[in-house]
DNA sequence: TCAGTATATATGGATATACGCATACATGCC
DNA sequence: GGCATGTATGCGTATATCCATATATACTGA
């Protein structure tokens, strides 16, 4: 399947691939948490989600070696979001499973972290 | 994550295990014609997608075991629709993708691969 | 019953994927 | 420069996933 990254309003990411990468739990939960609340550090969404700093870091670097995610460093901390231009059958996915669990929770839990984090990794 | 079958509107199933089922390409493909054009014979996917019948049974079988499809036997031929209270985001996904390569050809080349099974796997 | 056809499943093998742990790399402060 | 902290990546391992090929299963008609 043809793959092109073209500078449009939408990005055109082979669905696929899409599917693959939203197809395990921790870059599901966090692209939906990015999707919700914007950008967001490694940090809170590691604590939001609750899994290992280097498993996050991996699993968000898959995000972005695809073209999902845009990246920030600020100082030490690195913020995540989600690409403005994605296909907007995905938005909407991301935006439809928010309310739902895990989500709904993993959203609570990172307000706390947010909470916590925020003399730290400020956005 | 908690999966449970739930007969009310819109089945409940592990948005995890659907984006991960239609992570694979045979799949997906398979999934936007059932969307497009309902119910489909086993032949007539594996004609319009150009893969070996073990393959294409193979995979319609991991839909049917996550509950995506529902089947049907006529004679020697089985039937795969998507199930109509699949999520709506899902539903939305799926018509999108309807339009873009491959699955526009897809559903060109299925159209003649109806016409040559037409009298043997009526629908 | 047997042969033909459609479909599902078994089997062995190759490849992909995810993980924990360790560590490299990046940044900031004293 | 040394130390602390955040993040990314290396490494070895286990498991999952996919495939081609072969074959079992189901159905139909003579």
């Amino acid at each position: 399947m043809m793959e092109a990254i073209a500078p449009s309003t939408e990005t055109t990411i082979d669905p696929v691939r899409v599917f693959r990468l939203l197809g395990d739990e921790t870059r599901l939960r966090a692209a939906v948490l990015m999707h919700r609340h914007g950008e967001l550090c490694v940090c809170e969404l590691t604590d939001a989600i609750g899994v290992s700093q280097p498993k996050m870091s991996r699993h968000l670097g898959h995000l972005r070696d695809v073209g999902l995610v845009a990246t920030r460093r600020s100082g030490q901390w690195v913020h995540y979001a989600l690409r403005p231009d994605l296909p907007a059958w995905l938005g909407d996915a991301l935006a439809a499973l928010t309310g739902e669990p895990p989500f709904a929770d993993d959203s609570t839990r990172l307000r706390s972290a947010m909470a916590r984090h925020r003399d730290q990794c400020e956005q």
